[in-house]
This record gives C-alpha cells, structure tokens and sequence, in this order.
DNA sequence: CGTTTTCTTGAGCTGCCTCAACGGCCGTGG
DNA sequence: CCACGGCCGTTGAGGCAGCTCAAGAAAACG
C-alpha cells in the first residue's frame, strides 16, 4: 500500500477543518473557531486511488473518515460470494461508522474515484467530543442520520417496484449533488449499472433498461454514465402515482 | 393517554438498573455500581398496552426507551399510505436512536404485546454519557450495532428470495429469544403474518406459503402464531444453499 | 491498437404477486 | 352457553415484473 498520509501542519493549513468548505456538511458543523482547531489537530489526509480500498471488511477499527475529495461505495461480501453495495458515499459524509459496533469493520469501502479523505482517529475523537459538547451532538446526530438513511433504503428494497427504485436514486442524487454546490440537473455516474443495481436490488440488464425507458420518455439523457435531469418532476411523479 | 409512568424511587428500586436482569445487554454493559445508581436517577418506567404507540412518527424526540417487558415493532407510513415494518425489538433493545437526527421521531413504535419501557430523557443521557466514559463508549455501540443491522437487513431485501428471508427472520428470531434466556427452539409470534411479511418486502400469503412449505418439510412447527424450530440446521441450509 | 470491461437489447422463463374463496380463532353480546 | 362478526391465516389459479441467458456494440484502458 502506497496510500500517502499528509499530516495537517502549518504549511497545508488550508485543507484544515477550520478552512473546509465542507466544513458545514461535515461533523464540524457548528463548532466554534477554537473548537476547530482542535478538530484540525487530530485530522490526517489520505489519498485513496479509484479502485483502491479506505478499508476493508474485517479490519480493525481505529478511526472514522470524512469524505474531503472523491466517491465512495461501501459493499458486503455475502457468503455465497456476491457482492451487495449498501451505499454510495460523497464529499462530506462519513465513512466508518459500523466499525464502531464491534471494533471491526463490516464492509469493504472502496474508492470509485481519485479520492482524499481526512481521518480522524477514534479514540481521540472520543477523547474531543468528551470535551466539545456541540461536537458530541453532531457525532450522535450523524449516526442517527446513517440509521434513518439506512431506514428509507429498506422502505425502497421492501415496497418499490423496479422504476420507482431507479427514480428515486436519481433524485437522491441529483439533490445530494446540488447540497454540495454542483449541478443538480448533469452529472457523471460513478459507479456501474452493475452496483447501481446490487444497491437497489436489481440487475443490471433491468438498471439499463429503465435507464433506456426513462430516456425515451423524455424524463433524462444518457449517454453511458453521463446523466442529464430533463424532468426531475416526471420523475417524482413516477414515486407518488405507481404505488397508489 | 393514561399511560402510566412510574419513578424509580427507593420502594420500586429492584426495578432499577442496577437490579435489572437485563443489564447485560442494555445501555447499562460493563458500568460500575457508581454510574449504575447515576443511570437509576434518570430513569422512569411506562407501560404500554397492547395495539397502543410508545412513539408515533412527527412526534418530538426527547427520550430513548429500552425495553424492559415486551414486544414492539417500529413501522413508517409511506406517502402512498402503506405501513412498512422497519423492525421488531425485543427485551433489552433500544427504541427512539432515529429520532436523534432531526429531533423528531421518524417512524411510529408500537407494543406488539403489554409492555413496559425505560424512559431515558435524551438530554440527561447526554449529560450522563459526558461523565461516564463507558456509558458514552457503550451508547456509540448500540447506535453503530443499529446501523450494522440495517445493513443486514438491506442485504436481505437486496439479495434474498423469499424462503432465505423467512428462514433467516426466523434464525434470528430464535437466536434472539435464546440470548434473552427463552427457548430457541419454541416461541410465539407476536406479529402477523402481514406485518413479517412487510418486514421482508413480501406479500403476506407468500410468508404463509413458505411456512407450510418448511412445515411439510419438517422444518418447523407451524400452529398459527406458534412456532417450533425443528430443524434449525436444515434452515440454515436453505441460506447458503439456494444462492450459489 | 488490441483486450477487457461495461452497456444495451432481445426472447423466454419463473417466482412472487394478485385476486379470490374459505376456514379457524377470538371477543362480544345476546 | 351459543351465535355472530371481524380479523387472521391458508390455499388455489392465473398473470406479470423482473430475472436469466445470450449476443453484439461501445467505451475504457494499458
């Protein structure tokens, strides 16, 4: 492994928590300035490689990650040997979380792309938010929020049909994308129709079909994995009216 | 709502923490006599009847409830008006962890049979986990083991055909009661076939189906809500088997 | 530039859903 | 005590959404 680690000193300072434009997506969210720089102190950089590792399931646990540049998925080997994708993660968000639960980690996180992340050790990161109130709130908040994402994934898998699962990954998306500044209506796929469709419950054969549905009804452009939102309406209308 | 909420004062103190045989696997792991008295002072009990909402979804979140008597299922009502089952909790489990994130229940938890829970307002908890190192190492714990177990219950939805998920809900029924000091091998359902059927993204006759299906193959006892496990390794079969 | 991976599309199959009928259990009230 | 109605569970028959298998085209990659 080659992965470089950049400890955050003077002279890269601006990539500290304190200079973040992430800063409010992140778990530094309302923290005062003094506050921060303690968080900056116990953050490290690492550059994950597409393709390459964060970690893997079975790993020993010792820090959570926040998402600084890149995309992520997080998968699990069953036991029969295939693969299932339990989320795709962005600039901001955290990755590591389940490794809390039994000091290892459950799944495999995998970067889809070039991607930077900034550790934070556990144990110190216990240590700070025994001492910063806010962060400890925004700690807990930010596990709460994984467990009410990781709620509407099941409502998708337990009573949505094909198209509606396909809709509504578009639409989660394309608002994740906008949250962070960049367009909400063009962007690229990072991922395969093959992991779009192990997280949605679904093969890839029926992932590029209603792709290729959704284009001729006018409701998106594909061209491969560029994805254009011609009519992010239609799309939520597909949510609503299917189902009733 | 003339639920009854009991303090726990010195005359009911066996009911305490610090007495309660649950200890082991609720918030209270591994805490010394000390904390467990501090845990003790913030707790109050409430019973919930049968069929009656500990929490419904929009309600405000103000505490965590661990269970001490009963059976609960939380569920969310999607737009379209159909109730998704998104778990059942049993004795020693913690009910509330989604409301943590927007300070707002996000789905409804209802007690499946007469049952009694202890309150934990969440703002003295977090005072409390402030002091106690090990009650906020535990309380991250419980909310990361949460989160793993959504996961496991997304690749059941995502990759499962319909008899895995059912000998797998009924695996881990049964090694629940067992950890619980029941039997493994003979419980009764406290849900119907419809909710187990929301549950695992499957239709209510299907659930029925499969249970005289393992019941002609001598798999379980089926008699209504009563279940035997008579075959627990040729269930386990039906997991690693059918899929590869 | 060749190799590999990814995507698309078609045709046929099947597991689960839908719709429907019936039987058992339980609480309520006569 | 029995009669009744409402809920719950079981079982059957038929249909369809999404899977499987297959082949070919288009990108991506070294």
């Amino acid at each position: 492994m080659d992965q470089q680690i950049i400890p955050i000193t003077a002279n890269n300072m601006r990539t500290a928590c304190s200079q973040c434009n992430l800063r409010e997506l992140c778990l530094a969210v309302g923290l005062e300035d003094d506050d921060l720089h303690k968080l900056d102190s116990l953050v490290a950089r690492r550059k994950i490689k597409r393709g390459q590792p964060l970690y893997r399931a079975g790993d020993p646990f010792n820090a959570l990650y926040a998402i600084k540049i890149g995309f992520f998925k997080t998968d699990i080997l069953t036991e029969e040997g295939l693969e299932q994708v339990t989320g795709f993660q962005m600039a901001g968000e955290i990755l590591g979380l389940d490794g809390i639960s039994n000091d290892t980690h459950v799944c495999n996180a995998t970067a889809l792309e070039d991607s930077e992340v900034c550790v934070m050790p556990y144990d110190q990161l216990e240590v700070l938010s025994h001492e910063i109130r806010s962060l400890q709130r925004e700690f807990h908040k930010f596990m709460s929020r994984e467990i009410v994402r990781d709620q509407s994934l099941m409502i998708l898998l337990g009573s949505m049909r094909a198209e509606e699962r396909i809709a509504a990954f578009l639409i989660n998306l394309s608002q994740r994308m906008k949250l962070r500044g960049y367009s909400s209506s063009e962007f690229h796929l990072r991922m395969t129709r093959e992991e779009i469709g192990s997280y949605l419950g679904l093969k890839l054969e029926t992932v590029s079909r209603a792709f290729s549905r959704f284009h001729d009804e006018g409701l998106i452009g594909v061209q491969q994995k560029h994805i254009r939102i011609l009519d992010g309406d239609g799309l939520r209308k597909l949510l609503d009216h299917n189902n009733c």
